[in-house]
DNA sequence: CTGAAAGCGCTAACAG
DNA sequence: CTGTTAGCGCTTTCAG
């Protein structure tokens, strides 16, 4: 920048100016600046730039499980929004730990992030590390998990809802004992349930004994507790699964028990990963929209990040939509 | 800092040693300091510092596909391995475009990173970014896929070992007749694909006619390819798959053709991506070690960081390992 | 429209 | 062991 102005004649400031298009300069003062930089192949330090605007461009993508591929397809969601605008995305990756979790935000912080989107792994009513950062004044957006007691931005589905959408349609294809494998203690694990609950009781049905085993996020544990519900009587003959790894595992369980899914037990999960169609059973399940959901959690993000006065949390709800494959399909369905 | 300094009487100097316990500087001034930095909950300002040191201690990760579980597996090494030593991770998404993953590794590198892993999607003999990757003279470690006429740092698994290994358990499966569904025109497809001649060449086995067809990477494309390949006559019995995305599309185009797997044609991926056990026929596939990877990867690039002078590229080859299941099992392997 | 002065928060190099 | 001086590359403020 400074061999910009010397050759050029002119000073620093001419030059800072130029090349942010600044608008006090002349068009031929800002060509010639222009035309300097690029024989030069002159790139702006952006750390300096940062040192005195306090902006880094940098966001932090908080994420559970990369190798889930709901999360996957939101990181791609989120990038193919911010990075036109010039943010640089850090992903962290916690494994589900909320302690994991709180490290990570505190780095990112520390890293002086413009904003975070965060898929949190906190227990409903954790809420230190959100105290922590509204303390910080960084915007942040939830996704995917609400937090119970966390008054912020939110992008994702009505768990309830869901798990209500799917329930119903077990009854509707002539299931009468429904099962649900249900997920951790977040909002995602217990809205569902709570949905699958609603839609059981809107039809006077009840909930079997032993009917709700606990699995967690991935296909073992889904296998598991498949093999667990598999030893109840009577057997259901049908199960709404947490998610779509769980439900991938039940159906391994199921069919290793020598069963037929959807015959003796349907099976839907949630997610819609982008595999669901390659499995052992076409797994039927509830599309939450996973790249609509990064997008629009990484445009609210950036309106937070532009705006200058605090903006008070927005929530957005995404709608559940079924998607019905072989999984759960027992009766020629009219479309 | 300028407060720790003035409420402790001491000099900054002093302060910025103790922080970072700098060798000479007085067991109890570092407690001083410290003791009252935790007391004001100071952070060092990372972007001051870095401004400085012209260390950033942020790595870029430059991946073609982040919903490819091979990566996302690749990204959590990385990050096990990075994470502690104080780096970030920033990862970019380039979809198998070799122009995005230009851009991508320029804004990397105008964000000075320190480093940069690299999946390339640059074809075989563009070897331009690499040229602009040296000339900058950050480290950088290509992983994967090696890229012809780049001398630089790689970690992966050799190719044509992988094709070979792939084919021979085909062949020794009974399998007569074998095909290849081949990659895109990178080290990974071309290699894969010299492995698979290798085999057959190695039992005097010769290729059908129309025997290789163009896969890409994903699951669509091997569904695809596979229908075409069902055209041919004699059809194929056994087929060799780029990679187990391209496999299971395979599966599920041989399936809807009425016929079995591996019955009437046993099929082999490579990637051992984590949901293979679950496909509709569990897939028999090449392990890459995709976290062992990873890791390496990072050690390697780590190394080459911390170094004051460049460090000669160095190639670190990972061993495939095969992984049979029911895709291609046709014989009652002896254990 | 252009420029001079001041400083962002920190550290390297050297002197005491 | 501690402190002083200088400066990283840029922008903000305000005066020409």
């Amino acid at each position: 920048m400074k061999d910009i102005a010397r050759d050029l004649g002119v000073s620093l400031m001419t030059v800072s100016k130029a090349l942010r298009n600044h608008s006090d300069i002349s068009q031929q003062t800002r060509e010639r600046v222009l035309k300097r930089m690029r024989e030069l192949n002159y790139q702006p330090d952006w750390i300096a730039r940062s040192m005195v605007t306090r902006r880094t461009y940098l966001v932090g993508l908080v994420l559970p499980d990369l190798m889930h591929s709901f999360f996957a397809e939101v990181a791609k969601g989120v990038a193919r929004k911010l990075g036109p605008l010039g943010y640089q995305i850090v992903i962290s990756n916690t494994e589900e730990e909320g302690e994991a979790e709180r490290r990570h935000v505190e780095v990112l912080l520390t890293r002086k992030v413009d904003g975070l989107i965060i898929a949190s792994a906190q227990r409903n009513g954790q809420v230190e590390l959100f105290e922590i950062l509204d303390r910080s004044k960084v915007p942040y957006v939830l996704i995917d998990r609400m937090v119970a007691g966390v008054e912020a931005n939110y992008v994702g589905v009505k768990d309830d809802d869901l798990g209500a959408l799917a329930t119903e349609h077990l009854i509707e294809q002539g299931c009468r004992r429904i099962a649900h494998i249900r997920g951790p203690a977040l909002a995602t694990g217990t809205g569902r349930l709570r949905g699958y609950r609603r839609a059981l009781a809107r039809h006077g049905m009840e909930v079997g004994p032993n009917y709700i085993v606990s699995g967690q996020y991935g296909d073992t544990t889904g296998y598991e507790a498949m093999r667990e519900l598999l030893q109840t009587n009577p057997r259901p003959d049908g199960v709404f699964c947490y998610n779509d790894p769980v439900a991938a595992g039940a159906i391994k369980a199921v069919l290793e028990a020598g069963l037929k899914v959807p015959e003796d037990i349907a099976i839907v999960g949630a997610g819609n990963v982008h595999y669901s169609d390659l499995l052992r059973v076409p797994l039927s399940t509830v599309d939450q929209g996973s790249s609509v959901i990064g997008e629009s959690a990484a445009d609210l993000l950036s309106q937070c990040m532009e705006a200058k006065a605090p903006v008070s949390p927005r929530r957005i709800f995404t709608t559940p939509r079924l998607i019905v494959r072989d999984s759960s399909r027992r009766k020629e369905t009219v479309v």
